[in-house]
DNA sequence: TGAAATAGTACCAAAACAGTACTATATTAT
DNA sequence: ATAATATAGTACTGTTTTGGTACTATTTCA
């Protein structure tokens, strides 16, 4: 289908909270903060971790902080890390692929679109989402934030 | 994941197919002539008949064609039939889904990038496809295509 | 040394996907 | 008439993905 995974939905909602504060949160605290499951939580966080999108402070008063500034992380990024990197139709990348691309009736269009969505998602970065996201709720600044459900 | 269903592949084909011919054309043909599986090939058609897509004629040399003018089938219409109505995230469509539509950080820009990718696949149609695919190779308006394999 | 955190996996149930199969009905050629 | 060739409708199944849990080890600080 053609929708987010909820682990991509989560991951985003992490990565907006963390770019909205400086000191290291823990898994636990941003799992009460949004009602989500916590080993979700920490299983994502671990992962973006491991990608890089995130650094990680071991030890009592440890968590997470972004280990890039909020506008060099890219929907993009996010989505290669929980998802996989992105990928409309096999062929898009790799036209090899498709067996018939001398001849498919669908390649071309598809990879437009393709093309069309990931540019999106390497324009849109979590800055763009935080700011958008603070147009439409002034309050988003503070601390503690409701549950969310998204994808 | 953020990709197309086999389903979804095949039914383009299908479609690009039809809106080539005049005549009617039968799912056997149709999976012959791309070496699809003709049983998943005859349910994509009686779907795409049944949600009024294509027509479909009974009997011995019977077949389909396509219920409508290739540029008024848009990809968002193919997708509505054999993937589900797309929807980025579940709040796209219905606010209200979202417990915290209020201060949900991510829903926004996401809804956003829904839209964005909606009027796309809106704008392209069957048309589109088919002078698209004519574009990158001057063969395709003969009878006979090869295997393709898309998503 | 114990509490609170991350690190790394391994696991599991439920849903979606890809594909098959079967029965019924319609149309046409013979 | 009836056999052949289509669609119509629907139910079924194995595999993969998704969503979520659990467990063990390690790090850090009070």
């Amino acid at each position: 289908m053609l929708k987010l995974s909820k682990k991509t939905d989560y991951a985003i909602i992490l990565l907006c909270h963390l770019g909205d504060v400086d000191a290291p949160v823990s898994a636990q605290e941003i799992a009460g903060n949004y009602q989500l499951p916590q080993p979700m939580v920490a299983n994502i966080l671990k992962q973006l971790g491991a990608a890089g999108l995130i650094q990680s402070v071991r030890g009592q008063h440890g968590g997470y902080v972004l280990a890039r500034n909020a506008d060099s992380i890219s929907l993009s990024d996010i989505i290669s890390v929980t998802d996989n990197p992105f990928n409309l139709v096999e062929c898009a990348h790799d036209e090899e692929l498709c067996k018939v691309h001398q001849c498919c009736p669908t390649r071309q269009p598809l990879v437009a679109l393709h093309r069309s969505i990931q540019r999106f998602m390497e324009d849109t970065t979590l800055s763009t989402i935080i700011s958008e996201s603070y147009f439409e709720n002034p309050d988003a600044g503070k601390t503690h934030h409701e549950t969310a459900n998204l994808s």
